[in-house]
DNA sequence: CATTGTATACGAATTTTATCGTAACCAAAT
DNA sequence: ATTTGGTTACGATAAAATTCGTATACAATG
């Protein structure tokens, strides 16, 4: 295990997260041009939460060139996977299935994401 | 619409909501001696805790005597509803979907819970 | 070479969460 | 009546998250 812990983004993080995972890569201009669409922040706060990040090993960076570029450290599905656990024991008392249930009911679910879930539901009964 | 702003409860907070609701209604102390069991918090924090939470409006009380009797302001299924969304939002770019399959994935779900999914997905197709 | 535009670095202020100590209160027991 | 135990109120502190202003560096353009 080589500085494994895991490390619970804030939302704000995650916003950021959300689009380096997206476009694998990204400058603090892009970071922001994009989050600038959804929501009012400065340039410096962009720029702040993505040196803040760095420093907790949320990104890497390329700072070979005065621009640098930032990319996830850590993998969409291991921060899903994590959030997802937390949120299971925090709010649905250790329930997955509570979770699934409510999830499903909620929002409409197009048929073919129906028949998708019922096909993972297919593979785990095989086991 | 009567006051009806969400709130988004903390982490603490959530932990006492979750004892409110399964016991309905609690004395501090009682939350207190129930959250003590797992994790290391003094009486007052928990008290401090319940206070802020009722100027919040995420619990009634009733304080008609000396000891106050605390109470969930917000049912569970909204907060679960609520919360669910945010993180769909937040970590898995909108689609629920993803989000059932990961939680399917990770735990181990019982014959009796597959079954339960299933049912609820057969209902869903009759739409 | 001076100006302008775009970068990063860094410090500071603010807000939110979390935690607890101390005071004050009151009822019950000594 | 005094002590003891359990209670709320309240203020203070600390840590984390968020935000932005200002300084500084540097490259490209004029």
């Amino acid at each position: 295990m080589t500085g494994n812990k895991i490390i619970k983004p804030t939302e704000s993080e995650l916003e950021i997260l959300q689009v380096l995972w997206e476009r694998k890569s990204a400058t603090v201009r892009e970071v922001h041009d994009e989050i600038s669409r959804s929501k009012d922040i400065g340039y410096t706060t962009a720029l702040k939460l993505l040196q803040i990040m760095f420093e907790k090993g949320l990104v890497t960076r390329d700072d070979s060139s005065k621009t640098h570029i930032y990319m996830p450290a850590v993998s969409r599905e291991k921060t899903q996977k994590h959030l997802l656990g937390k949120m299971i024991d925090n709010v649905f008392s250790g329930s997955s299935t509570e979770l699934v249930m409510q999830a499903l009911g909620n929002h409409k679910t197009s048929p073919e994401e129906l028949d998708e879930i019922q096909k993972l539901l297919n593979n785990l009964r095989k086991e």
